[in-house]
DNA sequence: ATGCCAAGTTGATCAAGGTCAACAACCTAG
DNA sequence: CTAGGTTGTTGACCTTGATCAACTTGGCAT
């Protein structure tokens, strides 16, 4: 299902340049990133970029809609751990070992850019603020992980769900779309296991939200009524649990 | 408190080398990294390497103690998000937006190599070996972070207690150290912190496997009795919560 | 259409773990 | 030695969110 067509793909040419790539490239150096950056690759709904146990080679720019990470553990738990929408790169974690300790699966049809890692390397040797970035890029998300690790171990459920509308509602702001106003591309089932809750407490927070006035929920359809007041709580809230 | 003395310090003569440092460094490269990790610091049990906030410039291995890293919330709460013994780097959080994101604080006396983060970027152009060692050090920290996700999103509180235990019985066992029997070197505030839960659950969790015949516990002294049976019960547990 | 399945909502009940409180053991300072 | 603070243990009780279950809705295949 998974089509490895070979899209044509240029960084020098792409919207999402600055979410990808560091600032002031020179031209030669945007080439060379060119020249790096050869395939993209379409991943239909349901199919996974790589998953726990395949070989690392790559990392992988979301160019085109959004995917989730999840990690299994021995017994058949799993949990998701991450959403990633374009101008987000994944496939970090494979660096370690060699392979990969999750599962990379779209949530709609999308496409990626492959990042061959060992020829990132090497031209990040060649262009230090290719190299710069990405460390920061690998950074941010130690960074990233550190915040869902205090939600985790710190917040309540209605905090957790605040904490995660709010997180997507400003990803969307910073894509220029509007921060308000957006469709979820995840079951309720897929955000319990990233929050940490079941389903069905996804399900009556949303629905407790709504009934306070702060939300608007109609299947995936969500709108921020009032995301001062959101952000308000989520500071403020019970310093419990 | 803190003192800033500079001790000497050779990578090169260091007896955690493999811990820190990438295997088959040629005695040129040796010495590129002694001049690089020039300054040793001490740190006071309490006293803390770096705070949130504070400027970026530094990763730090530590040499000898103990530390933990926690991030503190705009209101009061604050979780710990990491314990590190010898040979382990922290600090790379820091990396992406030049600022610290959590607090490094050392529980007991101890000592940390400070490797000037932009010098190491330098050296790593000229030292391939050194780059890669560097991004699997980054990766190493995205997975284990990645699985504090999965404990804190998907495992009961027994299975916390059980995970960490073993977690930090594994790290003693590759430094030389008993695995079964150990010395904790933070309270059971902070172990709870750690792992999401109440001191009094830590507390209480412990009398319990104690009960059970699987641990032995006298203050901060443990000793597991069946590490087997302790995993075991960490893979075959509920599939619950 | 019709039937089916996945996704979501809502209610009733239950248990894990949080909260509050008392107390013990230990450490340090005076 | 004594006082006071920190750390840990244990008990009684309560709250949050899990569990189980019924039901609705919409999409898709036949």
């Amino acid at each position: 299902m998974t089509e490895i067509t070979k899209l044509q793909s240029a960084c020098s040419q792409c919207n999402l340049q600055e979410l990808c790539l560091p600032i002031g490239l020179s031209e030669a150096e945007l080439s060379l990133v060119d020249s790096l950056v050869d395939e993209r690759r379409k991943i239909a709904r349901g199919e996974a970029i790589f998953r726990s146990g395949d070989r690392f080679t790559a990392i992988y720019a979301v160019k085109l809609g959004f995917f989730k990470t999840e990690v299994l553990s021995e017994d058949g738990r799993h949990q998701v751990t991450s959403f990633y929408m374009p101008g987000e790169v994944l496939g970090m974690d494979g660096i370690s070992a060699e392979t990969h300790h999750c599962d990379a699966i779209a949530l709609e049809d999308s496409e990626v850019c492959l990042i061959p890692f060992h020829e990132l390397e090497t031209i990040s040797v060649k262009i230090p603020t290719m190299q710069r970035h990405l460390h920061r890029v690998m950074s941010r998300e130690i960074v990233r992980d550190q915040g869902m690790m205090m939600m985790l171990g710190a917040m309540r459920a209605e905090e957790r769900v605040i904490a995660f509308l709010l997180n997507l509602s400003q990803r969307y702001a910073a894509r220029g779309y509007a921060a308000a106003d957006f469709n979820l591309r995840m079951t309720r089932e897929e955000i319990g296991s990233y929050l940490g809750l079941k389903l069905e407490t996804v399900s009556r927070t949303f629905s407790h939200l709504q009934e306070e006035g702060l939300l608007q929920v109609e299947k995936k359809h969500i709108r921020l009524m009032d995301a001062a007041k959101l952000k308000k709580m989520l500071s403020q809230e019970g310093i419990g649990r």
